[in-house]
DNA sequence: CCTGAGGCTTAAAGCGCTTTAACACTGTGT
DNA sequence: ACACAGTGTTAAAGCGCTTTAAGCCTCAGG
């Protein structure tokens, strides 16, 4: 039953108080100008008249739409984390987040173009995947942010955490606790992954020591191969830092079931901090990216631009911090 | 740089090919009419200047807006993977999803007060959380598909696969392999959970037997703790189907850590077939519920209503499909 | 040669809202 | 009394597109 009962409109909500629509729609969205008994009467009628502006309407009227668009990975829970996290965020500026999926038959290219179709003012990219070039060029059409991802600003804004500092933290708690063998099963051809594994060379080499790097890759299904890898070998390391934590996850559970006991014969540590790294049977020590604050920062990033409070672009990085949990403690004695 | 450069109206293409504005619109909307010539010319024009439909105004002059809102909840697997699915299937249909995200700070009415801001014309409802009157008030209000839940139709419609069946298959499995002794970790009071249990003892009840229904949840943690219970008891069952795969994770890996061989000692089966389960080193037999299925059926359902074709709620009941993986065997010898 | 039909094209009236310039009024200072 | 600054309010002009009725041709038939 699509109850047919056409909603009202500014015009209604008008002639019911007995005054122009212009006073309407000032007192709506709060502009100075009408006296405060206009403001009350407006304010009741629509309220009873259950008024909601429409937005196409209001859009179309206005320059400006509010509305952010946001290209999203659902498959991935990191991105999808973060992009709740900026709907979060733009709301509280008075924004609202349109979203969009990144599927097999939608690509970021067409995604964008929907989401600019419904005239998003401004988009806010999850670490994706285009080249600098084309980042670029999308940031020339309209203001963009880059989130979660290392790249050269260049006519958009940027906004991440340090992944190499971010590796360093772990490097730095595995080696204070004693640990002199550390490999790293990294990320793959991911984005993130090269500053994680320079990190983590440098953070090896500040403590005069070297390191083994396994290529590895972002799912459960690289952590465990990695790990079959690290069981085939002569000698396993005292401690393994994972690209992230669904590698590491991968990674804990071949070793498990190997009887590989951590973290009394070996460390893990992962990346991201995601829900499941809290489970209490997972326990896993790990790398938090903070996301809602690279949401808040890459929204204001966005505003800052769409005020014309800023033109040049800028890379905001933030620190990642470590959570130390149960799958790190000392190597075991030689 | 936010290269102001305005995007081109209709007027400007019907200027550059010397025509008026309505025999573009009509050209860009394939509406009969303007001869092949003009046609031609229009297109031509529309690809050089790069014209694209504002949405806003195209929407406010026609009175559809071809939008269907998709409230998503992001942290969760299997919404988003339906979410996505909606969008391939909407698209496939001449229509665009937007999503927005229930998040702590936005519950499912607000975000489908926003989705009617944006005048999607139909919202498609993944697993809602709100009560049957609730779901009735929405429907009332616009054309409202619940999807994978089991909820009376009532102004809406509904699709979903049959839990109870979904749970019998698994049984079926089971009981052929030759177990007799069976748990049910149950999913807590999760929507689906009680059709879950209601098959799992119907289906036991076919084959002359009985079984016990262990308190669960739907998350890894919930299936750790069943797991221990389980493990803390008198003697364990030769199989267990959890309330879904994340719970049969927790249930696995507290298994695993515990020395219990899967499927030597005891078998296990999932619910949902997530990406997980087809890992490599997990490979859990599980239950797949059709989620391309069950969104093209909800987006074909929604376009009905809105074109008319039909007024009467409906209930499409699809049926889930057993995988069979590694983590079910015949029970061990007693 | 006139009429009517049929094929193209377009003028113009919205869609529901925002915004600006102009128009009352009041009261204040001179 | 008179100009002058507020204060509140509104008429009216869009925003960029769709849609309908009307107009203009051309051509076949009478």
């Amino acid at each position: 039953m699509t109850g047919a009962v056409k909603r009202p409109r500014l015009e209604d909500v008008a002639a019911d108080v007995g005054v122009s629509t212009a006073s309407v729609s000032l007192v709506l969205r709060g502009v100075a100008g009408p006296s405060a008994g206009t403001r009350e009467r407006v304010l009741e009628a629509a309220a009873r008249l259950g008024y909601r502006a429409d937005r196409a309407a209001s859009l179309l009227a206005r320059r400006r739409t509010h509305l952010l668009g946001v290209p999203v990975v659902l498959r991935d829970a990191y991105r999808s984390e973060l992009a709740e996290e900026l709907q979060v965020a733009a709301d509280g500026r008075g924004y609202t987040v349109a979203l969009s999926a990144v599927t097999p038959v939608h690509d970021e290219q067409r995604v964008m173009e929907t989401l600019l179709d419904l005239r998003c003012e401004a988009l806010l990219l999850i670490a994706p995947d285009l080249s600098p070039d084309a980042l670029a060029e999308v940031g020339a059409r309209v203001p963009t942010v880059v989130i979660s991802r290392h790249v050269e600003p260049d006519g958009f804004d940027v906004v991440r955490a340090a992944d190499d500092e971010g590796v360093a933290t772990a490097v730095d708690h595995l080696v204070g606790l004693g640990h002199r063998d550390l490999v790293h099963v990294d990320g793959g051809d991911a984005p993130m992954a090269a500053d994680r594994r320079t990190g983590f060379l440098a953070a090896l080499h500040r403590h005069g020591l070297d390191g083994r790097i396994l290529p590895g890759g972002h799912v459960e299904e690289a952590g465990a191969r990695a790990a079959r890898t690290l069981l085939d070998g002569p000698e396993l390391p005292t401690a393994v830092i994972a690209a992230n934590d669904r590698n590491a996850i991968g990674l804990l559970d071949v070793f498990i079931r190997a009887g590989v006991r951590v973290p009394q014969d070996v460390s893990v540590v992962g990346y991201d901090d995601r829900e499941l790294a809290r489970l209490a049977h997972i326990d896993l020590t790990t790398v938090n990216q903070e996301a809602a604050e690279q949401a808040r920062r890459a929204v204001g990033a966005a505003l800052e631009r769409l005020d014309g409070e800023r033109t040049d672009p800028v890379d905001i990085v933030l620190t990642p911090r470590l959570v130390v949990r149960g799958t790190t403690g000392p190597p075991p004695a030689r």
